[in-house]
DNA sequence: CTTGACTCGGTACTATGGTATAGGGTGTAG
DNA sequence: CTACACCCTATACCATAGTACCGAGTCAAG
């Protein structure tokens, strides 16, 4: 019992151009069509774009979410390709957990201080994350 | 001893253009001028600076940018609201860490599968954050 | 067998976050 | 005092990610 694409939209809350716009995009295929051309989608596909959509709201690119969903190990071949690009992102993973964590402190004192009625004087956020370790950002030309 | 926007730009390793984006955006005014005209900056500035960048790679837009910078106890006026703010900011972030703690799992798990020259078959990133919480996303608009 | 909701492909438009370029002024070392 | 690197404003342009609209075909209920 598979689905049209605007059913496919509805449950997961995007606009139906944007499904087919991450079709054009290599992201998500239909599984089938009807004779007439209506694309066709089972379940799997419905968790395919809740995690692109997810994936998104943690920053990841278009590009970099197609590059996730690749990873698998198809054979002992290639595997050396996959393993490198996995320790990539799991890395990459690692530093946004602590970035959000050093966030998430001086959120927390600043809850503490409006319950305490002590002002807080400059904006305590910004003690947060300091580095400058700019690991990310598939989009940055590395020879200006 | 403050310095120019080209420093500034150099010392964070962005666009001059960009940082007078931001200026634009105000997310980021200069301390102050040369008679020239000139803006200068000082080390506050960098500090803020790598701050916005930093929370751009975590999937904050530059709206979400400016409201977490602005977050500090004035006085005891207000408090309510930055509160509020700090609170509903603390739970998204909360929430981008669990999602990705959930990618993390996946990442390891394949790279021991290849170290074992184990092949997983599908996807096994999908099974990561299946959920359809969609929390975030500031510009999505409540009535279509 | 018509009507209304849905789908098709294609093209055009939008918003966000930048980046480039033009035309002119500034600053300092030789 | 001039050459060169830097800065100014302003405007134009770009990529990514999405959205809207068009004319035409499909499907199911009445």
């Amino acid at each position: 019992m598979p689905f049209t694409i605007g059913q496919l939209a509805k449950k997961v809350g995007v606009n139906i151009q944007t499904v087919r716009y991450y079709e054009r995009r290599r992201l998500l295929t239909p599984t089938g069509r009807k004779p007439s051309g209506y694309r066709l989608y089972g379940d799997d596909l419905v968790r395919r774009l809740r995690f692109i959509k997810n994936a998104q709201a943690l920053g990841f690119t278009l590009r970099e979410i197609a590059e996730l969903l690749n990873l698998r190990v198809r054979s002992t071949a290639r595997c050396g390709d996959v393993q490198r690009t996995a320790q990539a992102k799991l890395l990459q993973v690692e530093e946004k957990i602590r970035d959000l964590q050093a966030l998430a402190r001086p959120l927390k004192g600043l809850i503490q201080a409006c319950r305490a009625g002590q002002p807080t004087d400059r904006c305590p956020i910004l003690q947060s994350f300091e580095g400058e370790r700019r690991t990310n950002d598939a989009k940055r030309n590395t020879t200006p």
